[in-house]
DNA sequence: GAGGAGTTAGTTATCGATCACTAACTTTGT
DNA sequence: ACAAAGTTAGTGATCGATAACTAACTCCTC
């Protein structure tokens, strides 16, 4: 379904962990191909280029990311289901941590188009994602309507995005999804509409 | 005052547009020596290392960002010291758009222990200014006390560093300032109390 | 079911390009 | 005349990528 083999599954995840833990400068096709316990050529008997990984992994993450906010319930109030989205998306970085130092590289994709595109989009994914959730609170009456929403998801999104990037800089040091959970019921507190 | 010769200035000055234009993986000796028109090896008649290099350009942006909380006025009420605050540092990102490019570079700055505290250091800084100001404006009685300030100092930062990188990201393409503005206010607004 | 043909996934060895950096020499300004 | 700031010419290390080859497995034909 997703159109990868096994075997560049297991690349794409080598990749990952190596961008999460020594960062983009240290993901050669040597370290890689070292980390896989294979040598550098045989990498290319699975992917055209280095870019074709990059491409490839970030796809991953693209995906990985929709499917988070399609799992998010559909039943509830639109904070509950703001609550619900970021609440998984802290689970998913507590489970693999390696995910987030990804998002944090852009600057290394800039030399490639293509994965620049695609990086931009994976992050602004997550701020659309935000944004329809807060219109539809504010069509539901569940938050006040006399503040512009795209600022609120600015906030939400660039203050979630913060703690991640100090979360992955202390080296995964603490609990993420509880002081996610503060800052979310903090954001809730201020834009809730009192019933 | 600073240490620096004028020449040091320069290669600074040219390592910034660099890193803003084409991304830290260009700010290479050669890239260098080239945009200020001399050969590598003059390089090293000033600096001895390219980590000498990166260091002295942040601890550059240090000095300017604390001389700009410096320059907010004393007098004003804290939440207007804070809209003064936004409001210089966006200025100065107008004036001199490649230092924002800089502060998104922090993954390449990872290999090396002390470049990586120092960017650290730096990103906090916008953090710890802002919670101080928050502090402030709590004691004054001018903002909300149900609420953590320092969950409010993360979705500030936060937010506003998300505007910038999409700013940047948009290659300055619109007006930071005004769309600063407003996410400010939008905070303000949520925070408040009614006087 | 035996045996060639083709495929998959690896190997060793090596490529040209580029990296940060250096030694030795020359130019320039006071 | 001397020091600062430049030059030419080069270093070893590492980068992504390729050529040539091989072991192991599958598939097809008779």
């Amino acid at each position: 379904m997703t159109g990868l083999t096994d075997r560049q599954r297991d690349i794409i995840q080598v990749a990952i962990r190596i961008i999460s833990r020594k960062g983009i400068q240290e993901l050669t096709i040597r370290n890689l191909a070292r980390d896989l316990g294979i040598t550098e050529p045989a990498i290319y008997r699975h992917f055209q280029s280095k870019s074709d990984i990059l491409a490839a992994m970030l796809e991953y993450l693209h995906r990985d990311t929709i499917a988070i906010f399609d799992q998010v319930q559909d039943g509830e109030s639109a904070l509950d289901r703001l609550r619900d989205y970021f609440s998984r998306l802290f689970e998913r970085l507590r489970e693999n941590p390696a995910t987030a130092a990804v998002v944090f590289s852009d600057e290394a994709f800039m030399n490639d188009d293509r994965l620049a595109a695609t990086v931009r989009a994976l992050v602004e994914l997550t701020i659309d994602n935000t944004t329809n959730l807060l219109t539809l609170a504010r069509e539901n009456g569940e938050i006040r309507a006399d503040v512009d929403e795209y600022d609120l998801a600015t906030m939400l999104a660039g203050g979630v995005r913060l703690l991640v990037r100090r979360w992955h800089m202390s080296g995964n040091g603490w609990d993420l999804a509880a002081q996610g959970r503060s800052v979310i019921e903090t954001f809730v507190k201020l834009v809730e509409v009192p019933r």
